[in-house]
DNA sequence: ACGATCGTGAAGTCACGGTTAACGATCCGG
DNA sequence: CCGGATCGTTAACCGTGACTTCACGATCGT
């Protein structure tokens, strides 16, 4: 019987009429789509795409293939689709997880509003260490997740943003830095920048963990962390430095770190993420909540 | 999206009703089925089945899950058909793998009937190692094989048999054995036997390789050979022995391995193989010449 | 109360889905 | 007609997650 990515593969370069981009519409390399294209072909016996290195278009067995599939497809998609819908009527349970610093307070306030309109929905609240974010979601252990932006994934969407603050750089009180009333983007050339658990979104990692200043000088990167607590232990230990959102001043005073505004950085920003095949009536609610509330300060 | 192992998993369990007979069927370990289910519940966001340790019964969720679901899947695996019968009419090429032995001879027959009667199709021979065998076929590198029996494997379909030869067991010229006019099965007590590669089906293994003698008593058991020419190297080298059919004495016959008639032992069957979901007209057209002729001799 | 049956959880293993890198073919502009 | 650009294929290697095994607790019948 036909796997999953047997089936996509088929249907994305059947539509693209393009290895390449099939591959990466489908996030996998080119090689990959050729490998699975050419087992399949061998299992059907006869091409299903006439190609050069040049075109690539349906055969006649391929085309009729194509169109007895998609539909077949699209609908074991809506069986999937149906069954989380009725699953998750408003009646039952929201799962909703967020990582470190502010997430938890501003959830609370979601949570609130959420509750007052939908009162027959229970929301359970979670924190997640950074390193289990991505996986929580995917698994469908939690329906939502509160998280920092920006956040590039297949198959995973985005909020809107509700939260901006402020970028400050976390370094052991002792450093050269702790004194400075600002610093700015370029100091990161001098320091090691401590890394994200690798589980998280390329993105993401490329938007707190950058490795080149503005203007061009690299930044140096220092061992990971799995989670906040781990990082700040680490920065405290002067392994290295890691750009926080301001929030962290009132939720993570210690006395071995110190916080630094970064004057010229983006602002760090927050907002929801949630699977795209799990946009349920509750995440869409909870949704609309945290839309709100930002909206109306 | 759904995996294919999820679906039929999901699948066998809501027709059976029972996680241990699903397994069975699927031929898994009762545990997948169940970390299977329970993954996609988490996903779906609530049970598909209410269960006890002592009954299965679908959940309303559940049930209108399968409903959607299983003509949906059923539909994908039209599409595969589909594709292979028409990518596989009698125009075209027939790939035929045969092993060892006797294997081509036959094959040989069978080939001019079915190109007798069906001109336009060609048909390519060629000899698989024993442990290439069933990755041939499950991967649809060739569309039958010629194999001996039994072959019990899901998705693997045996003709009907189609020689029937006595065994004989290869002993090294000087083993004590070679002189003997017939041995018994019980005699394999006394000996090493040599193994099959572990690609192939435990069934064709259990009866080549037994593991006790009708009485009981237990039979050692000595490397495997990934080919049959090695193995005849190492019944030479005295490593061990091996149950063969009678017409390796026309095909291999060798100055270090003699071949004993096991005067007890139940004939060994050949028959053709192919995959459940390739059963195209060339296949079953083969299959057809294959049956004549053997019943016609 | 006991044994039999069954689903579940944790821990460990290995096939296979995936990558990277080098390559050969096709087409285009100069 | 050549050099470069684009694209699909192949070989070799790698890490993950689909599997297994094993131990356990729950739920029946007798």
């Amino acid at each position: 019987m036909l796997e999953r990515h047997e089936i996509e593969a088929f249907l994305a370069v059947a539509e693209e009429l393009h290895f390449g981009r099939a591959a990466e519409r489908l996030r996998v390399s080119t090689a990959r789509i050729s490998q699975t294209i050419r087992k399949l072909e061998r299992r059907v016996g006869v091409p299903l795409f006439n190609r050069t290195s040049r075109r690539v278009e349906l055969s006649s067995v391929g085309r009729r293939f194509e169109e007895d599939l998609r539909p077949a497809w699209d609908r074991v998609g809506d069986a999937l689709t149906r069954a989380v819908e009725t699953g998750r009527g408003f009646a039952g349970t929201l799962r909703v997880c967020f990582t470190g610093a502010a997430g938890g307070q501003l959830l609370v306030g979601v949570t609130e509003l959420f509750r007052e309109r939908h009162p027959e929905c229970s929301v359970e609240i979670r924190e997640a260490q950074m390193a289990e974010l991505m996986p929580w979601l995917r698994d469908g252990v939690v329906d939502l997740a509160l998280a920092t932006f920006p956040v590039d994934e297949p198959s995973i969407v985005s909020g809107p943003v509700l939260v901006s603050e402020a970028r400050l750089l976390a370094v052991p009180v002792g450093h050269r830095f702790a004194a400075r009333d600002a610093l700015s983007i370029e100091d990161l050339a001098g320091v090691t920048l401590l890394g994200l658990p690798d589980t998280l979104p390329e993105s993401l990692r490329a938007d707190r963990t950058p490795t080149v200043t503005p203007s061009g000088r690299t930044i140096r990167h220092g061992r990971s962390a799995a989670t906040f607590q781990e990082m700040l232990t680490m920065v405290g230990a002067g392994e290295g430095v890691f750009t926080v959102g301001a929030s962290v001043r009132r939720y993570y005073t210690r006395p071995d770190v110190a916080y630094v505004p970064l004057h010229d950085a983006p602002p760090l920003q927050w907002g929801l993420l949630w699977r795209a095949d799990s946009a349920t009536a509750r995440v869409r609610g909870f949704n609309e909540a945290a839309r709100e509330l930002a909206s109306t300060p």
